[in-house]
RNA sequence: GUGGCCAUAGUUUAGUGGUAGAAUACAGGACUGUGGAUCCUGUGGCCCGAGUUCGAUUCUCGGUGGCUACC
């Protein structure tokens, strides 16, 4: 089963407040999606999971049909048995991996192309690689897995089949992922079989579960419409927008405004792959409902953590502080003063920085629990704040 | 005690008769549908003394320190 409804919507924005629900439970939107690629929040246990107040996770459909394998899931019940989670599942298609396993290691470049510019014109652009790591055409995506080399060829129809073996709550259409750097030719050129696709997932998914239609067309305007019209019009569950997000930050807020006006209002929006604490509210007030993004978790890992306009979090430092910085070798306050979670209510900066240094496990796991538990609260916050009508005050005290 | 080998960045090491590269460490930076991967920038060095030479980190001798072999 699937239902989503729309509790709330702000006076000033195109921000709302909703209630998906599963088979598995609800959550109410907008709402952060933790990203656990194998069946796991990595570094976190379901313990960790149910006390930051996570009600709704994401897993990935390549990294789990390499290992350990779909059908090998299905034996146990599907994912939710497998990893012992009762609470919603979303599951990617895999259609990210063409470009994050294909074009991005090739050229060294991100959804955003952002600073990365110059980096890629000058060591990558014209690099030459043998070895390819994905390869698209009509039919699908070849992979060759990057641990052992093994092909891999994923579908639509595969894709599908690899949803439904896992039982996930809610499953995206299979998708090709354009570049930033691709042209307005080939994202065409990519667009037109996405779309494709789109209708063939819409005829041979799992009808239990709940399917949403993936929007693509890059940074460019008449693309973007194009796809956003055809993917809209078509009977999905909730709609992703996907894809390459432009060249900059406000490249990705005009092709949200683009878009959204376009999908019917009733359905949920889902915003792949992004969650910077700016694009969240940026995202929210354009009417985005779900975020997932492994940037919390990621960013914990390589010494990154959250911190609030309290604690001196700015949209210039990102919000964050680098652990590793020997500023704070003697540092003995928490990460941020204003947060409750576990790192912060028992350890101080200087003993995470010794931690991160040492490169010592435990690290991983209270950075994880910190950056987790700030990105969660701060979508409590903006819940809130719709719901009684300071989005646009709240918004304006985290961005200025 | 005697012989042999060696001495270059904090550490492990290339190399050169015209004052030197790398790895790692250190100081920073990048990262948005997950590799704890990766990438970028910066700081930092020729054991000491004498000799040969226009010029020595390099060649010679001595010192000091280390490794090793033999009695």
């Amino acid at each position: 089963m699937f239902d989503f409804k729309i509790i709330k919507k702000d006076k000033n924005s195109r921000g709302r407040i909703g209630k998906v629900t599963t088979s598995h439970g609800s959550f109410i939107t907008p709402c952060f999606i933790p990203v656990a690629t194998s069946g796991t929040i990595r570094a976190l246990d379901n313990n960790d999971i149910s006390e930051l107040g996570t009600t709704v996770i994401l897993s990935n459909t390549y990294h789990l049909h390499l290992r350990p394998g779909d059908l090998l899931i299905k034996k146990f019940g599907g994912l939710h048995k497998f990893m012992n989670w009762d609470g919603p599942i979303v599951t990617d298609s895999g259609g990210f991996q063409a470009f994050s396993l294909g074009f991005a290691v090739e050229h060294g470049v991100g959804k955003i192309a952002n600073n990365y510019l110059d980096f890629v014109d000058k060591k990558h652009i014209n690099r030459v690689t043998e070895e390819k790591f994905a390869h698209v055409d009509d039919k699908g995506v070849k992979f060759r897995d990057p641990v052992n080399g093994d092909k891999v060829e994923l579908t639509p129809l595969k894709s599908m089949q690899i949803q439904s073996n896992l039982g996930s709550d809610i499953i995206f259409a299979f998708d090709e992922c354009t570049s930033p750097l691709s042209d307005k030719k080939y994202t065409s050129i990519a667009l037109e079989r996405t779309h494709k696709w789109a209708l063939e997932c819409l005829k041979v998914y799992d009808k239990k579960q709940a399917l949403f239609g993936i929007v693509q067309g890059g940074e460019y305007k008449e693309l973007r419409i194009k796809s956003a019209k055809f993917i809209g019009k078509l009977k999905f569950d909730g709609f992703g927008i996907g894809g390459s997000l432009g060249k900059s930050k406000d490249d990705m807020h005009k092709i949200l405004d683009w878009t959204i006006p376009l999908l019917p209002s009733g359905k949920p929006r889902h915003l792949l792959g992004i969650g910077a604490v700016e694009d969240l509210f940026e995202a929210v007030s354009r009417g985005i409902d779900m975020f997932d993004c492994v940037a919390p978790t990621r960013w914990a890992r390589r010494g990154h953590l959250y911190i609030s306009p309290a604690a001196g979090g700015t949209a210039e430092n990102k919000f964050r502080i680098n652990i590793e910085n020997k500023k704070f070798e003697e540092d003995a306050g928490p990460i941020d003063k204003t947060c409750d979670c576990y790192a912060c209510k028992n350890h101080t900066r200087a003993y995470l920085r010794h931690l991160f240094r040492s490169s010592e496990l435990t690290y991983f796991r209270l950075a994880s629990i910190h950056n987790l538990k700030f990105i969660l609260r701060l979508m409590d916050k903006i819940r809130d704040s719709i719901e009684d009508g300071s989005f646009k005050k709240l918004k304006k005290e985290w961005l200025g």
